[in-house]
RNA sequence: GGGCGGUUAGCUCAGUUGGGAGAGCACCAGCUCGACAAGCUGGGGGUCACUGGUUCGAGCCCAGUACCGCCCACCA
């Protein structure tokens, strides 16, 4: 063994081990219980992140944790096809090339992709085992696999069964470049310096006065179909009711009252568009007002408007501006900065617009989910992101379930020349309602989260009735970002509750997001983007996936190289501390203690356990890792090793034995956190078969936890030594470990007694003064109290030792 | 605009039911002993963001303010 341990080469070697030897495999075992993480699948075009390193590093310790325990523990993986995305990657590559999808048309496309995945995709799975996330790989499961497809199929159908989804012209997000119907959350929001134009709209009868409105969006003046005003707003009272004429179009039509007009916008006016906005398409449909569009899926403008057909918005806008000028109808143009949504994926200019799409209605499908969230029968963690999870269940709309990409799952839906729909897992031969064998299955396919929804019993073989299924569903475990907590994690249950009756997990941890080392978000375009694979490469998986724990508290944490170093100095030193005791001989894994500090290491490491089995079932994984950095330093290297140091340079048996054995358990206790160091030690240690990663879990041994006896003397001894800095009141064993430890001519062998007796001053006055006044005496506990007795006498005590 | 989180040592962060302000890094001093100088021992360093309140007692509980951040949102 090296005296630097160096993490390059030891990780890949126990990597492969691992997996070919079988032992990131699982078996369906129901006679055992389960440990079940159907890990988040990553878009197959994707590369590894923090987010991802960080899911891993959380999801994999507690997997390492549970299979040691005993459990049918299984970590399944795969990719999701993530159909924007990856068409939008593989649109990219064909624009490098001078090519757009239509040069290629659809069934070309769909090859074109498939060619590009085997080329370029799927890189993410060896990044993946770069962290040592002990997956069952050979599980893997695509969403496009021709199993999976089947069980899309069979939700989509069960769903429009019972008549849940339906067909309806709604508004919603267009992507003129991906020619899509877009969910809210595939959006981004950025702040654009625009200008508010005001218009002033004639009225019918009076055209020498009128309402003045206040627009962004002058090309879409021509669909107008009213101008509203609040009900409460003074200024525009009179103009209810009467009609304006439209600019350009000069068509007449009313002024209507409605309470969703923010009077303290523009001029409190706003005209009317409910075929290119939200709001304005509530609005027209509660007052019934028609739906004209100016703007078709291209973008452009369409032939709503005489002379303006085919003109790009921004030549639109500048021909109604001319009009409106000349017909002194401009009141005025000011900047205006305001945010706008875009394309998440290519960052087109969202249009609002009237489209027929298939949507899913939630009221029933969510209302079983909510009652198992609200009853806790599924827990988010933390306690917020429960209450989050509950409250933007609860506010759901309809989900909009079809997309017009070319790469996805085509809905499963054909339609006869009479128009009539056919809705069935397979191709049907006739249309089911005329018997038509003219049948073409709609273009559409399904948004890529209604078959991530189905992902952790589809990748179980559902909806056969396998023998995964059985064993591995319900699952145990779920982790995720918070973002994802409406997109995934609840679709996720109601659609488990509705198709196997179960929740898939019980648990989801919605984990941190990794900032950048300055508190910003990591972004390639703000610069601030870490590429976890270098990391791994320059400290290793084993302190990445420490640093990456430790920092993993609070909401958001920032990214921490020095936590990364920590976690390579925790490997280097548990390294260098096993290198000892190799060193000093043979002898059989063994507890043997036959002094005051192997008694108390013993103990100590029961009592770590403890500490570190409470922590990992909470999932605090930053304390647990902080337990397991003070008990590999302080207690097991500097305080025990340097004690048993003298016997081991006798070849002392029982001392070489009880260290291993000590040191076993240090390794056990370790390995979820850093699996490669202390499975390669492991293989050190003598007459040991196995591997550490399948290696029962320790018992948390009574007797030791019990020897409060030496978990007391050597604690108080060490705080009385580490206050004083001086020999003073030790003797015997305690003696006999501090001058181990402390070399005789080090500074601190007779320091700073003085400082100390200062100190301790201080501290007698402070309990004595808490002691004399009275309401504290009264009123406070009497155990509060008494302790403060008891410490006085002990300060009392220790000053008495010193200055003696 | 809404929700959530944060503000404690030079830096990154702990602080469990209210009762002696902590860790790691950095810095300083000593040790240089046959695991590790990526070591050991010790030390200096803090108005716990601010203002009120509750309490015998507040980093912790309550109210408010300021600043930072993340997520969400149809102000045209």
């Amino acid at each position: 063994m090296e005296p630097l341990y160096e993490p390059h080469g030891v990780e890949e070697r126990w990597q492969r081990t691992w997996e070919d030897e079988g032992l990131y495999g699982a078996e369906p075992d129901t006679s055992r219980p389960r440990f079940v993480v159907a890990h988040p699948p990553p878009n197959v075009t994707g590369p590894l992140h923090f987010g991802h390193a960080l899911q891993l590093a959380l999801a994999d310790c507690l997997v390492r944790w549970h299979r040691m325990r005993g459990f049918n523990t299984v970590f399944l993986t795969g990719y999701d096809h993530a159909g924007i995305s990856t068409q939008n990657a593989v649109e990219k590559h064909l624009a490098s090339q001078g090519q757009n999808r239509h040069d290629l048309g659809r069934a070309r496309f769909e090859e074109v992709v498939w060619d590009w995945l085997r080329l370029y995709g799927r890189t993410i799975m060896t990044q993946f085992r770069r962290t040592g996330a002990s997956m069952d790989y050979r599980r893997e499961r695509f969403t496009m696999d021709d199993a999976y497809v089947r069980a899309v199929y069979r939700f989509f159908v069960h769903l429009y069964r019972k008549g849940w989804i339906y067909r309806a012209n709604r508004i919603i997000n267009w992507c003129p470049f991906h020619e899509t119907s877009l969910s809210d959350l595939e959006l981004v929001h950025e702040e654009v310096d625009d200008a508010l134009t005001y218009v002033r709209y004639p009225f019918a009868d009076v055209p020498s006065d009128g309402v003045t409105i206040a627009t962004a969006r002058v090309p879409t003046i021509v669909a107008d179909v009213a101008v509203a005003v609040h009900p409460d707003d003074e200024r525009w009272r009179d103009a209810i009711g009467r009609h304006v004429l439209v600019p350009y179009v000069e068509r007449a039509v009313p002024v209507i009252a409605d309470e969703r007009v923010d009077p303290e916008f523009g001029t409190g006016a706003l005209k009317v568009t409910p075929g290119h906005d939200p709001l304005d398409f509530e609005i027209g449909r509660d007052h019934g007002l028609p739906e004209p569009t100016a703007i078709g899926p291209d973008g452009r403008m369409s032939e709503a408007a005489d002379g303006l057909a085919g003109l790009t918005q921004d030549e639109a806008e500048t021909a109604i501006l001319d009009w409106l000028r000349e017909h002194g109808q401009l009141e005025k143009r000011e900047s205006y900065r305001h945010a706008i949504a875009l394309c998440e994926r290519c960052s087109s200019r969202i249009e609002p617009l009237i489209s027929l799409q298939w949507w899913c209605a939630m009221a029933g499908i969510k209302q079983p989910a909510l009652e198992a969230l609200r009853a806790r029968r599924v827990a988010y963690h933390p306690e917020s992101q429960h209450r989050f999870a509950i409250e933007s269940l609860e506010s759901a709309p309809d989900w909009c379930i079809s997309r017009q990409l070319w790469w996805g799952h085509r809905l499963p839906l054909w339609e006869c020349p009479d128009g009539h729909v056919t809705v069935e897992e397979t191709t049907p031969s006739a249309c089911a309602e005329c018997g038509s064998t003219e049948l073409t299955q709609s273009d559409d396919v399904l948004d890529t989260w209604f078959s991530s929804a189905l992902w952790p019993f589809a990748i179980l073989g559902w909806p056969e009735e396998t023998d995964e299924l059985r064993a591995w569903y319900p699952g145990t475990l779920n982790t995720t970002a918070r973002e994802i907590i409406r997109l995934w994690e609840n679709r996720m249950i109601f659609s488990g509750l509705e198709l196997l009756g179960e929740i898939p997990f019980e648990t989801v941890i919605i984990h941190t997001t990794v900032l950048a080392t300055d508190g910003r978000r990591m972004s390639k375009s703000l610069g601030t983007g870490i590429d976890p694979v270098e990391v791994i490469d320059e400290h290793g998986a084993d302190a990445t996936r420490y640093g990456l724990l430790k920092v993993s508290s609070t909401q958001d944490s920032r990214f921490s190289y020095g936590a990364i170093e920590e976690g390579r100095k925790l490997a280097n030193k548990l390294w260098n501390a096993s290198r000892l005791l190799l060193q000093a001989g043979e002898a059989p894994v063994e507890e043997r203690p036959k002094t005051l500090e192997e008694r108390w290491i013993l103990a100590r490491l029961s009592q770590a356990q403890r500490g570190l089995e409470s922590d990992l079932a909470s999932f605090d994984f930053a304390h647990a890792v902080d337990t397991l950095y003070h008990l590999t330093f302080d207690d097991f290297c500097d305080w025990y090793l340097e004690s048993i140091k003298p016997r081991l340079y006798a070849r002392d048996g029982d001392a070489i034995a009880t260290g291993y054995a000590a040191l076993e358990r240090l390794l056990e206790l370790l390995h979820p956190v850093m699996p490669h160091v202390t499975e390669e030690i492991w293989g050190h240690l003598p007459a040991r078969r196995g591997r550490l990663i399948v290696a029962p879990w320790p018992e948390a041994d009574e007797s030791h936890a019990a020897d409060a006896d030496a978990l007391v003397r050597v604690q108080e001894a060490a705080e009385m030594f580490r206050r004083s800095g001086v020999r003073v009141a030790l003797e015997g064993e305690e003696l006999r470990i501090f001058e181990a430890v402390v070399r005789p001519g080090s500074a601190a062998g007779d320091g700073n007694a003085a400082a100390e007796i200062e100190r301790l001053h201080k501290e007698i006055a402070r309990a004595e003064g808490m002691l004399a006044n009275e309401r504290f005496v009264q009123n406070a506990p009497a155990d509060v109290v008494e302790a403060e007795r008891g410490k006085l006498e002990r300060y009392r005590r220790e000053l008495d030792a010193l200055d003696g």
